[in-house]
DNA sequence: ACCTGAACACCGTTCAAGT
DNA sequence: ACCTGAACACCGTTCAAGT
C-alpha cells in the first residue's frame, strides 16, 4: 500500500517512535500498512535495507543547510547535528549505530573533510572522524552537560595532535 | 546437563566462538548441551542473564593480576586489557557492549577510580571513564596502530583537563 | 508491478508432567 | 532439583498464484 518506498519508510519511523526498534519487525510494519509481510520485499531486499533507508531519512531530516564556518566550528556542528537527529526518535542512536556498522563511510566522510580542512593528515582525519562519530553514537543518553564535557575532551586531544602537525 | 551454570557458560562461549553472537540462541545452546531449551531456564532467568554471565566470564578470564603502577599507566592497562579480553572471542565486543548497556558500572568503576587517583574530580572521572570504556568497546575492529592513536587522543584530552584542575 | 496466502526454518519463554 | 514435551506468540524470508 505504499506506492513508493518513501511511504513505507515514513510508516516505519512512526512504528519506531511508537514502539521502539525491538518491536519494529517486518510483520508489524506490514500489518501497520495493511499489507502482508511478504509485500515489503517488493520494496526492499531485506530488513537491513529497510533499516538503512529509515536511518538515511532520519539523518536527512536532521541535516541543516550548509553554512560557511571555520573547520572546528563545523566539526562541532556535525557532532551536535548528528546527536540532535538521532535523539529526535526513539532508539534513534541504536538504529543509526546499527546501520553505521555496515556503512561507516557515509557518517564519517563529512567529519573527515572538516578535519582535513583543519590541517589533519589523512590518517589523523580518518581516526579522528571515526572517534568523534562513535563518541556521539554511544553517548545518546548522556545529558547535554556530560556530552559537552566528553566531546570537549576528544576535541582537545585532537587539537593537540593538529598543533604538533603544524610545527 | 550442566550441573552448574559454569558449564552452561563455558559451552555458550564455545558456541559464540564457533558461530557468532547472532547464532547463539537458547535453542542452539540447549541442543549443543543435549538438552531441551526450557531446561536452561532452571539456570538463568532469561537470555539476558545468560549473556551477562558469559560477558562476565570473558572479562574474568581477561583480568590480569593487580600491579602497582602510576594512575595513567593503569588507565592505559585497563583499556588495553578490556580490548584484549573482548578480542579473544568472536563478537566479543558486541556481546560486552550489549551487556554494558544495562550494567555500565561494572566496567567503568575501575577506570573511574584510576582517574580519581590522577586528580580528577567526580564528574571528570565519571565522564572520562565512560568515554574511555565506550571508546574501547566501539573500536574493536580497528588495527592496533589506529586504536593507539585514537586512545591517545582521548587520553591527551583528559590530561589537559586534569592539568587545569591542579592549578 | 504489486500483493496474497501459505509455507519454511527459525526465535524466547512458560509450564504441567515426569524422574 | 532438574528435565521433557509441548505449546504460545512471535520472527525474517521465499514463492507460486492471483490481479
Amino acid at each position: 500500500m505504499g506506492y513508493h518506498r518513501s511511504e513505507v519508510v515514513e510508516r516505519a519511523i512512526g512504528v519506531l517512535d511508537e514502539t521502539g526498534l525491538e518491536a519494529l519487525s517486518m510483520r508489524r510494519l506490514a500489518a501497520d500498512l495493511g499489507v502482508q509481510a511478504g509485500a515489503l520485499y517488493h520494496h526492499f531486499d531485506n530488513k537491513a535495507a529497510l533499516l538503512a533507508a529509515v536511518a538515511d531519512e532520519i539523518l536527512r531530516r536532521g541535516r541543516r543547510p550548509a553554512e560557511i564556518v571555520a573547520w572546528d566550528a563545523e566539526v562541532h556542528l556535525l557532532c551536535v547535528g548528528l546527536r540532535d537527529a538521532m535523539r529526535r526518535h526513539r532508539d534513534g542512536a541504536a538504529l543509526i549505530a546499527q546501520v553505521h556498522r555496515s556503512d561507516s563511510a557515509a557518517l564519517e566522510r563529512p567529519m573527515r573533510s572538516a578535519l582535513e580542512r583543519g590541517g589533519a593528515d589523512q590518517r589523523l582525519a580518518r581516526v579522528g572522524a571515526r572517534s568523534l562519530v562513535r563518541f556521539v553514537l554511544s553517548h545518546e543518553s548522556d545529558d547535554d552537560a556530560d556530552f559537552a564535557l566528553g566531546l570537549g575532551i576528544v576535541l582537545d586531544g585532537l587539537a593537540a595532535r593538529l598543533e604538533s602537525l603544524e610545527s
